[in-house]
RNA sequence: GCCGGUGUGGCGGAAUUGGUAGACGCGAUGGAUUCAAAAUCCAUUUCUCGCAAGGGAGUGGGGGUUCGAGCCCCUCCACCGGUACCA
C-alpha cells in the first residue's frame, strides 16, 4: 500500500470539521491556554509558503497543548479593511465588499489545506459590521475618556494625484503610483493621545516575555528623556521662550536660541527688518516634505530673527534664529544651541559664524562638538549661586536643574518621542468614525446607533480637496442634528482588538463578556512577523491599557508571550516575490507531497526565529521521511504486537519523549523533527514492532503531521490521538549502564573509553593506563592533575 | 551615527548553556538492486599529511580567562534588521 497523502489528508481534515475536534468552549475546570497568530490581510494573490510558518509552529503547540490536557483558544480571522482592495474598487469599480469576500475564501481554502486546528466557529472578520460595530463602540469609549480629539495634522498631500497617501505610499518623497511629488499639507482629523500612556506602555515592557529586540523597538519609539525645560526672556519684549534641554550643565555654553519655523512666537517676536527674509523662510519650510527636511541633514539653513533672548544663568544676549532643524513635534519647538558640545548645533554655529563656547573639559572645540558626558565642568558660575566648575557632568546637570526650579527659571520634565496618534483616513474601506460634527460642536453617535455602516458608492475616489469619498454621499453625511465624520479608521483599528472578539465572538449585545474575558485572556502566546514589533503591538497594548483602565478587561497587557517567526526566504537565498520569480506556491507543495511535509519541512528548516531559505529538495527529504515512516507500518504490519520492546528501543523511544516535550515547550521545532527522525531509523533496524512503542511514537508526530500519524494510529487499532494523551517519558528507562567517557590528555581529546555508569575516578584512571591508545601519553610523565566529571569526560594534565 | 541581531562543512542547521564540534536533513562519491533508469537499500563524506596505524589544523580575524572555549571577557571585521537633526 502506497502513502496517498491526498486521501488520508482530505479523510482526516472533513473528519475534524465534521466532529468539531478543536471547538474551544468555556470550562473553568481545565486550564486554558490562548494561543494567537497575528491575523492576516487577504490580499488577492494568496499565501506563499512564508505566511503559514507562524501558523504551523501555533497549530502545533495547540494540538501538544491540547495532547496534555490544556483547554486550548486557538482561533483565526480576518484583518479585511485595507487599501489593496479600495485601489482595486477605484481601478475597477468593483465593491471592496467582493474582492474581500473572494479574497478570504481563497486564503481560508489555502489554510484549512494545511490541517490547521482552528476553531473555525470563531472566525471574525473585521469588515462584517457585527464585528466594527465595537470597534466603534470601542472608538466612543476612548472619546469619552478624553482620548480622542481632532486636529489639524499635516498629511502627506500629492498635488497631481489630488489625493492624500499614506506614508507605505509615499517613496524618497515621491508617490508610491506615478512617482509625482509629495507635500505635508495640514488636514482636520482625528488624534489618540496615546502620549498619555507612554509611561505605562513603558512600564508595562518590563514584565513581558517577549523577544528583548522588540521590547527595545519599543522603547526607542517611546523614546523617554529626561531633562529640563528653562526659561529665556526676549529683550525688549514682554515674552518668553522655553526651551527644552537634557543639558541644563551646558547652559553657559548656550550662544544663541533656535525656534522652529513654525513656531507660534515667530511673528511676533521677528524684527521688522529681518520679516521678509523670514516669511521666506517660513514658507520654503513649509512646501519641504519630511523627507527633504531630513535630507539637509548635513547643509543646514536657517534665519535671524532680528532678536535676543537673555541667558538666564549669565545675562548674555544671544541671538534668536529659526532653523528646520529644529522641529516642532517635539519638546517645545524651541533650542537653546550649545555648539561646544553638540553635533548639530556645532555645524550651524559654524557655517553662521556664531560663538562656540566651551563649558565641558576633555574636547578640542576647535575640531568638534565635544559631546561626552564624562568630563568636568568649566567656565560655569554667576553670582547668584550657580557654581558647576569641577563637577562631573551628571552632578552638573542636576545641580543646575536645582538651581533653575529655586529661581523659578525652568522646571524638571520628561519628554518622549512617542506622538499622538493620527487615526484618521481619507478612505472609503474603513470602519466609519462615529461622529456627528453640528453646530454645538462634536456629537459622538449614540452607542444604540451602531454599528454606523457603510454606504454603498459610485466612486471611490476622494473627492477633490482631499476628503474621503463618504463626502460625496450627501444622504449620508447630513443627518438631522448635523454633518457625519467622512473620516474613516486606519487599518490598524480592526488589529487592536481582534484578540478581545475572539473570546466571544457572536455576542451581539456585549463586545465581549467579563466571565470569558476573565477566564481566557490574556493571549499567552503570540506569533507574528517582526514588521508589527511597533505600530500593532504598541497601537493594541494602548487600546488595552485603556480598557484595563476603563475596568473592561482583567489584565493591562494583552500578550504575555510574543515570539516572531523569521522570513522564508526563495531558492535563491533573496526575499520571496513575485518580481523576482522566486515565489513558492503552498498549493503546489500541498498537491505534490502533502500538508504533513509541507509542515514538517517548514519545522525542520530552522530555527523558527531565523530567516532561511526554501530549498525544494530538503522538502523532498522531509516527504521521503514520511513515506519512511508509512512504509514501515506497512512493510512489518504483521510483526506488529505488545510486549515486543526491547531495552535499547524503549531507551530511545523515551528520551525522545523527554526531548520532544521540552523543546515543543521552548518551540525548539527544528531539532524535534530531527529528534522524529532518530527514533524513526532506529525503529527502522528492528525485527518486530511493539504496538504501544508505535503509538506513542505516533503521539509525538502527531503535533507535526497530523493526518498520517492519525491514519497510522487508526491502522494498528488505537482510538483517535486528538482525543488522547501526550506521554510522559520515564527517566528510569533513559538510563544506560554504560557510558562513553571523553578522555583528554593535556586538554585534547585523545579517545574515549566505554565504562559502567557512575565509574569512580581512580578506577577510570586505572583502566586509561592500561589502554593500549593511551599507554604512550605516559611515557616519562606523571599525571599532575585530573579533572573528571562523571560521564562525561576525564582530563589529565601530565607533566 | 545610535540600537539590536547574525557569523559553525559544499548547503539548511545541531551542540544538554564551559565538557567528545559538525546531531538530523540536503547534496556529493562509491556499491547493491535493475536489461536500463527512477525509486529503494548499504557505505563514505570538515580540511589536511599518511598506503596504514596515526598525526596536525579547525566554529569571521586577533588577543585573554580556564585543566578545558563555538559558548565567558576585550578588540577588530563582514553581513542583516530597526532608527535617525528627538535637543
Amino acid at each position: 500500500m502506497k502513502y496517498d497523502h491526498l486521501k488520508i489528508e482530505a479523510k482526516w481534515q472533513k473528519l475534524w470539521e465534521e466532529e468539531k475536534t478543536f471547538k474551544a468552549e468555556l470550562d473553568k475546570t481545565k486550564e486554558k491556554v490562548y494561543v494567537l497568530d497575528m491575523f492576516p490581510y487577504p490580499s488577492g494573490s494568496g499565501l506563499h509558503v512564508g505566511h503559514p510558518l507562524g501558523y504551523t509552529a501555533t497549530d502545533i503547540y495547540s494540538r501538544f497543548k491540547r495532547l496534555q490536557g490544556f483547554n486550548v483558544l486557538h482561533p483565526m480571522g480576518w484583518d479585511a479593511f485595507g487599501l489593496p482592495a479600495e485601489q482595486y474598487a477605484i481601478k475597477t469599480g468593483t465593491h471592496p465588499k467582493i474582492t474581500t469576500k473572494e479574497n478570504i475564501k481563497n486564503f481560508k481554502r489555502q489554510i484549512q489545506m494545511l490541517g490547521f486546528s482552528y476553531d473555525w466557529d470563531r472566525e471574525i472578520n473585521t469588515t462584517d459590521e457585527k464585528y466594527y460595530k465595537w470597534t466603534q463602540w470601542i472608538f466612543l469609549q476612548l472619546y469619552n475618556k478624553g482620548l480622542a480629539y481632532e486636529a489639524e495634522v499635516p498629511v502627506n498631500w500629492c498635488p497631481e494625484l489630488k489625493a492624500v497617501l499614506a506614508n507605505e505610499e509615499v517613496v524618497d518623497g515621491k508617490s508610491e503610483i506615478g512617482g509625482h511629488p509629495v507635500i505635508r499639507k495640514p488636514m482636520r482629523q482625528w488624534m489618540f493621545r496615546i502620549t498619555e500612556y507612554a509611561e505605562s506602555l513603558l512600564d508595562g515592557l518590563d514584565k513581558l516575555d517577549w523577544p528583548e529586540s522588540v521590547k527595545d523597538l519599543q522603547r526607542n519609539w517611546i523614546g523617554k528623556s529626561e531633562g529640563c525645560e528653562v526659561n529665556f526672556n526676549i529683550k525688549d519684549i514682554d515674552s518668553d521662550i522655553t526651551v527644552y534641554t537634557t543639558r541644563p550643565d551646558t547652559l553657559f555654553g548656550a550662544s544663541y536660541i533656535v525656534l522652529s519655523p513654525e513656531h507660534p512666537l515667530v511673528g511676533k517676536i521677528v524684527s521688522n527688518e529681518q520679516k521678509v527674509e523670514v516669511e521666506n523662510y517660513i514658507k520654503l519650510a513649509s512646501t519641504k516634505s519630511d523627507f527633504d527636511r531630513g535630507e539637509v541633514n548635513k547643509n543646514k539653513t536657517g534665519v535671524f530673527l532680528g532678536t535676543f533672548a537673555i541667558n538666564p544663568v549669565n545675562k548674555a544676549e544671544i541671538p534668536i534664529w529659526i532653523a528646520d532643524y529644529v522641529l516642532m513635534s517635539y519638546g517645545t519647538g524651541s533650542i537653546m544651541a550649545v555648539p561646544g558640545h553638540d553635533e548639530r548645533d556645532y555645524d550651524f554655529a559654524k557655517k553662521f559664524k556664531l560663538p562656540i563656547i566651551e563649558v565641558v573639559e576633555g574636547g578640542n572645540i576647535e575640531e568638534a562638538a565635544f559631546t561626552s558626558k564624562t568630563g568636568k565642568i568649566i567656565n560655569s558660575s554667576n553670582n547668584e549661586g550657580l557654581n558647576l566648575n569641577n563637577i562631573e557632568v551628571e552632578d552638573a546637570i542636576e545641580t543646575a536643574i536645582q538651581w533653575l526650579e529655586l529661581k523659578g527659571l525652568g522646571k524638571r520634565t520628561v519628554q518622549y518621542k512617542l506622538k499622538d496618534w493620527l487615526f484618521s483616513r481619507q478612505r472609503y474601506w474603513g470602519e466609519p468614525i462615529p461622529i456627528i460634527h453640528s453646530d454645538d460642536g462634536i456629537c459622538p453617535v449614540d452607542e444604540s446607533d451602531l454599528p454606523l455602516t457603510l454606504p454603498e458608492v459610485d466612486k471611490y475616489e476622494p473627492s477633490a480637496n482631499g476628503e474621503s469619498p463618504l463626502a460625496n454621499i450627501d444622504e449620508w453625511v447630513n443627518t438631522d442634528t448635523g454633518r457625519r465624520e467622512t473620516n474613516t479608521m486606519p487599518q490598524w483599528a480592526g488589529s487592536c482588538w481582534y484578540f478581545l472578539r475572539f473570546i466571544d465572538p457572536l455576542n451581539g449585545t456585549e463586545p465581549w463578556t467579563k466571565e470569558k474575558e476573565e477566564y481566557w485572556m490574556p493571549v499567552d502566546l503570540y506569533i507574528g512577523g517582526v514588521e508589527h514589533a511597533v505600530l500593532h503591538l504598541l497601537y493594541s497594548r494602548f487600546w488595552h491599557h485603556v480598557l484595563y483602565d476603563l475596568g473592561l478587561v482583567s489584565t493591562k497587557e494583552p500578550f504575555k508571550k510574543l515570539f516572531n517567526q523569521g522570513m522564508i526566504q526563495g531558492e535563491d537565498g533573496q526575499k520571496m516575490s513575485k518580481s523576482r520569480g522566486n515565489v513558492i506556491n503552498p498549493d503546489d507543495v500541498v498537491e505534490q507531497y502533502g500538508a504533513d511535509s509541507f509542515r514538517l519541512y517548514e519545522m525542520f528548516m530552522g530555527p523558527l526565529d531565523k530567516s532561511k531559505p526554501w530549498n525544494t529538495k530538503g522538502l523532498q527529504g522531509c516527504y521521503r521521511f514520511l513515506q519512511k515512516v508509512w512504509n514501515l507500518f506497512i512493510s512489518k504490519q504483521d510483526t506488529i504486537n505488545s510486549g515486543n520492546a526491547n531495552r535499547d528501543t524503549l531507551s530511545i523511544l523515551h528520551k525522545s519523549i523527554k526531548k520532544i516535550t521540552n523543546d515543543l515547550e521552548n518551540l525548539r521545532f527544528n531539532t524535534s523533527v530531527s529528534e522524529l527522525m532518530i527514533l524513526t531509523n532506529h525503529l527502522t533496524t528492528l525485527e518486530k514492532l511493539d504496538r504501544d512503542v508505535l503509538h506513542i511514537f505516533l503521539k509525538l508526530l502527531n503535533p507535526f503531521a497530523p493526518h498520517i500519524s492519525e491514519e497510522l494510529n487508526h491502522m494498528i487499532g488505537f482510538e483517535k490521538i486528538s482525543s488522547s494523551k501526550w506521554p510522559k517519558y520515564d527517566k528510569k528507562l533513559i538510563l544506560e549502564d554504560e557510558v562513553v567517557l571523553a578522555v583528554q590528555i593535556n586538554g585534547k581529546m585523545r579517545g574515549t573509553i566505554q565504562v559502567e555508569k557512575e565509574i569512580k575516578k581512580d578506577d577510570v584512571i586505572a583502566i586509561i593506563k592500561e589502554n593500549k591508545n593511551f599507554k604512550k601519553y605516559f611515557i616519562e610523565m606523571r599525571i599532575i592533575r585530573e579533572i573528571y566529571v562523571p560521564n562525561k569526560i576525564i582530563n589529565l594534565v601530565l607533566k
